[in-house]
DNA sequence: TTGAAAGCGTTACCAC
DNA sequence: GTGGTAACGCTTTCAA
């Protein structure tokens, strides 16, 4: 249990001396900074962060908000704001708003923030306006990814052209009986997301004289073995569609997976595509829709950290790139 | 910024008494109770983390370590185990080891962890004498998942009987030409659950008096793209396998992935089996010896918590159920 | 049952 | 450049 004044002792200095050469700040002498440093060493010194934090007001924690994390887009999100925290020598402190039981979710509340952390990201969760208040309240810069809220920075794809891209690939192969697996609005996920996903795919469709029949627009749970269950009266139907696009790649995969159960080969009876480029999406030879979901997160990361360290506090509305991969499963319709 | 000596003041007591009132201390009389409740919820008081950590020593946080997030294994753990560290007030620290590039993870340190938490989960995380050295001279609780470590506490699954299992159900449909995708050992990875993997692999099959060639059996990186590419050779080779067990339902995705790419039918011309049960595999019919991973985070978090309660010190080695999940991606070998 | 006061280990301000 | 010394906001003895 080596304090700061065994440290200051070690070396012959105070310890407001240590503390500022152990930083790394000026007004320290090379020679003294050389001596606090072996001392400090020698004695495997480690300040106690939250003492530092208790005298400083900082605490190089920031509070990442998310619904989900088994879902492979938030892992991989946290993943890459955890990379770039750390690279600036912060810590993740996870907020987890999923429930015990389906649908509830926990609410944000302020004793979760309150002088933890110095700063919150926010991913793809529906917030309330109490909630948003909690956050503003807390007076720290605010990062989201995907929420577009007034006043606090965003790091975002653009939902509705990652859809165009998706729906035109398959009116570019000849496709008019498309079906759409969305996403149903839901106590945790921002429902802006699938709601301009949807709008998308039914306007493109639409701007190329092509309809869609509402029952062929199912609503899921983000999840593949939800989409693969919500896909099959679709599939089973009286006419069956010769595509289905879906909201995300996980959802793909799940109706790849129904297609399966049903005998209708991919791309022969039935095309596929999803948006994210999931982990397994290049092995099972999805066509999708890519977004950088690692970039994005180390972006989201480095959005904070420039407003943390007020190198730039500009409210941002960054769009990250999509572009399609295509795939094996796509090919044109086969004819009846 | 209201502090515990604005609540004292607006009780009419001092703030001891606030302290104990509020964190539900004995020897506090109940108008008392009542009394800094009210004042409490009516300056909205929350009390101040790092101030209370550094008064008493503890943190109410705890150190999870492990090697990548974005795998669904790993994300899944790590979800469980802050499910229970939530109901017990408790928060997670997201220690991720995995480096900048591939192959190099970060080393564990004592700043890392130093004054930070309370107790430390390790997860399956291949860690050296020294790292483990950092760790116990904390002097904290600490429980793996995975790790089978002397004088650490353990929840993990046999991983032998897992493989068993998967081999044994091979061996009744009739196969005798099977091959095998494991995992290389890696920097980061805990090498014995692939090493206890592959041996029960071979052995399971040997006592049938199967044997396995060599080349079929591959060491690869536990994802699915990497096992997709890593079986290629056995499925392009001179003789091909008529089934196939990975060590990971990542994997053996991957190998479906692999097979479909080949137009080799599933299960007609390959069976393939995995371990885990993943979140797609039900929809994507793989067979599988499920373990419930999310269960098993939360059982994780749960040993800590009754080290750190005190309620239960002891050294634990918990071994989890798994079982066999036959779904439609084995059958018996086609007859050449 | 309550209160006074001594820590806890830093940071940051102000002299020197 | 360096040192002294109040904070920071709690918890925890110890006395009353």
């Amino acid at each position: 249990m080596t304090t700061i004044n065994d440290v200051a002792r070690a070396a012959g200095v105070s310890v407001s001396t240590v503390s500022r050469a152990l930083r790394g700040l000026d007004r320290v002498s090379p020679q003294t900074r050389a001596r606090v440093a072996q001392a400090a060493t020698e004695l495997r010194y480690v300040a106690s962060p939250t003492a530092s934090s208790l005298a400083s007001g900082r605490t190089r924690a920031v509070a990442v908000v998310f619904p989900f994390l088994t879902r492979w887009f938030f892992a991989t999100l946290i993943s890459g704001i955890e990379q770039t925290l750390r690279r600036h020598d912060h810590h993740v402190l996870l907020i987890a708003l999923e429930g015990e039981s389906f649908g509830t979710r926990l609410r944000l509340s302020r004793s979760m923030l309150w002088k933890r952390v110095d700063g919150v990201i926010v991913l793809a969760t529906s917030l309330d306006g109490q909630e948003q208040a909690v956050i503003d309240n807390l007076g720290l810069p605010v990062v989201t990814n995907g929420n577009r809220i007034d006043g606090w920075s965003c790091v975002r794809i653009d939902d509705e052209e990652a859809m165009r891209l998706a729906v035109r690939h398959l009116l570019d192969l000849g496709h008019t009986e498309v079906a759409y697996v969305g996403a149903r609005p839901d106590a945790s996920a921002y429902p802006r997301i699938p709601q301009d996903r949807a709008r998308a795919f039914a306007e493109t469709l639409g701007a190329s004289g092509v309809s869609c029949q509402p029952e062929w627009m199912v609503e899921s749970d983000w999840t593949g073995p939800g989409a693969a269950r919500d896909i099959m009266p679709v599939l089973t139907g009286p006419s069956r569609p010769t595509a289905v696009v879906a909201a995300s790649d996980e959802m793909a995969l799940g109706v790849m997976g129904a297609a399966r159960r049903l005998r209708l080969a991919i791309p022969g009876d039935l095309s596929v595509v999803g948006v994210d480029d999931h982990v397994l999406s290049s092995a099972l030879g999805l066509t999708t829709v890519r977004q950088d979901v690692l970039h994005q997160g180390r972006r989201t990361g480095e959005v904070l950290m420039r407003q943390l360290t007020g190198e730039d506090v500009a409210v941002v509305d960054e769009v990250m790139p999509v572009r399609l991969v295509v795939r094996e499963s796509t090919a044109p319709p086969a004819r009846r």
